[in-house]
DNA sequence: GATGAATGAGACTTCATTCAT
DNA sequence: AATGAATGAAGTCTCATTCAT
């Protein structure tokens, strides 16, 4: 990628993390960098374009942290990751602001990137959940539901945390880990 | 209300359900009704009051679902209200779809709305899980953490139900309040 | 008049004069009154209408105050009108503001209803002026010209008048008098 | 300043001196320069906006045009400076439309620019008259009615001369000064 | 006489995108 | 590579006026 090309997406990520999608005009990204409109559309072919290609450099950036960890730990692997990604969360809020309140149905082509994205986080939730069951940690269950319920329970506490709510990561994580493997009964 | 300003509100209810916020116009709602465009403005100041009307009555609508249950049965307050809810959402995929896929941060208001509503929704978790607590059938936990993860869970649920990924709600509802109540851990 | 027409256009004249033809609409008229927007219309024929017969009204208001006093004395008419009207300025205020700060060329009528009045006002200082020249009281001059400038540096007097910016009508009257007769040089 | 936005100012003020502010469009504009709606926006920040320039324009030409003229002769002053604006309206139809005929009240900002343009032609009248009274060659008299009298004379002839009801400039020269300085009456 | 819901023309303005330089 | 003036589609909103009741 051309230095010019990253320039300006980062710009666009600050400036739409911090005004949302539809405030953002391209004149902000141009102004704010002072270049000229048109050298904009050298680098990207739309608004859109330039959307998505943020929401999947943030996507990447957020799975090339998650572990796929030994096999014979499988929810220590979940502690991890969610561990991780909390951290990232809470060292990059802006990134954290773009995933967790993502405008939906702007446009398809974003919801599916992070459609896309939650899929494969619930792929790896479902493949843990499998190796627990195999290993008898894990009692049996619907897998596709469960590890629906955990990305959500997992992404509204990250806003949580982003809103100051939650004092720490590492109560959440443990909150987090408690509730989805012992539950909230007594005993 | 007035039956004109009912009949708007319906439609456009369905018609942002369809196409979201931004790509719904007020033209789109006065043409699929065969009204005027000044017909809108008697009954709505503009595009972003009868959104947030509509939100409002939405999260009213759900509100009056959420039930108090018996003390004595706080967690099968939380079933109960689960299973409502779920319920609803199949019921009127509308209200389901413009709850579970607000586009966020477009006016600060219908983040607003949304906002209070899940502080609600929240606060009736927290007390089922204090009322547990004192009664010594939940466990010690920071209910903020938990009830938000509680939440989460729910939503994220809620939008695989929405999309036919969870055969039925009665499915959902098991698996959330096993995940709730007891976690994955085998025994 | 019927009183409720009778009504409106007194509520008009108020109305007018302090928001300007533009800002004022109908509906300000109406809500104003408490009355039907249909009613409006019952008894003007729209809103161009109803400025112009409160134009109308005023001038004739004014051309009734304007005395065609006796002919041995034709300045002392001149006075005597200028103190009149410049009374009824201080009085009715309303009525000065329409008159002294009318926005051109929104609609010929308008402009014609008060040019028409203007027209009349000049012919009155003609006339005293040409009577005078026959008396040998005033110079000879051209009267189409200086009826003009009289004219207008009354409005003007008129217009500061009403700003507060000259104390009194007495000191108007007697400095406007004054220019006009014996002008500015000492002797 | 741009060509191009010297070239819409320029078209406004000729479309704005033939239809009035409210009759004229900013498409009239834009269709009359063959231009997009959005080059207009380029240029000006809305219609009020490009009015308000247009009388900053006017005001300041004239401004340009008034003369201090040498001390010993502060009557001279005032004839050079009437005859010099009349002759200016007589040139610049457009411009003494738009000064002449300003539709009060559209706009307090409107209102202001010729306000403070009145008051500075007033600040020279009195100024010459002040002058004038040290010199013992003007009476005593409230410089503040009467330069507002003879400010008033002069947009009132400036007018007629504009819709041809007076011959010359020289002529509404002439009668206006022989009137501020000698008056009516006779010898 | 009175009502007031409904109309719809028409004005304003924004902003993503293009293209000649 | 870069520029930035120009575009024009698309949208929002107002308000004078009508007409069925």
């Amino acid at each position: 990628m051309k230095k010019r090309e990253r320039e300006i997406l980062e710009r666009a990520k600050k400036l739409f993390s911090e005004k949302g999608f539809h405030s953002l005009t391209v004149s902000d990204i141009v102004d704010s960098l002072g270049i000229a409109r048109g050298t904009f559309y050298l680098y990207f072919k739309n608004k859109d374009d330039i959307y998505r290609r943020v929401l999947e450099e943030l996507v990447k950036e957020i799975s090339s942290r998650l572990k796929l960890l030994p096999l014979e730990n499988p929810l220590g692997q979940l502690r991890e990751n969610v561990r991780e990604v909390l951290n990232l969360f809470v060292e990059d809020r802006e990134l954290a602001r773009l995933i967790l309140y993502h405008p939906y149905r702007l446009n398809p082509e974003f919801d599916a990137v992070l459609e896309t994205f939650f899929e494969e986080v619930k792929g790896l939730v479902e493949s843990a959940l499998l190796t627990g069951m195999e290993m008898g940690i894990v009692r049996e269950c619907n897998v596709n539901v469960v590890s629906a319920a955990v990305l959500g329970a997992f992404l509204e506490v990250g806003r949580e945390l982003l809103e100051g709510k939650i004092p720490s990561v590492e109560v959440a994580v443990d909150e987090l880990l408690e509730l989805s493997l012992k539950g909230l009964l007594e005993g």
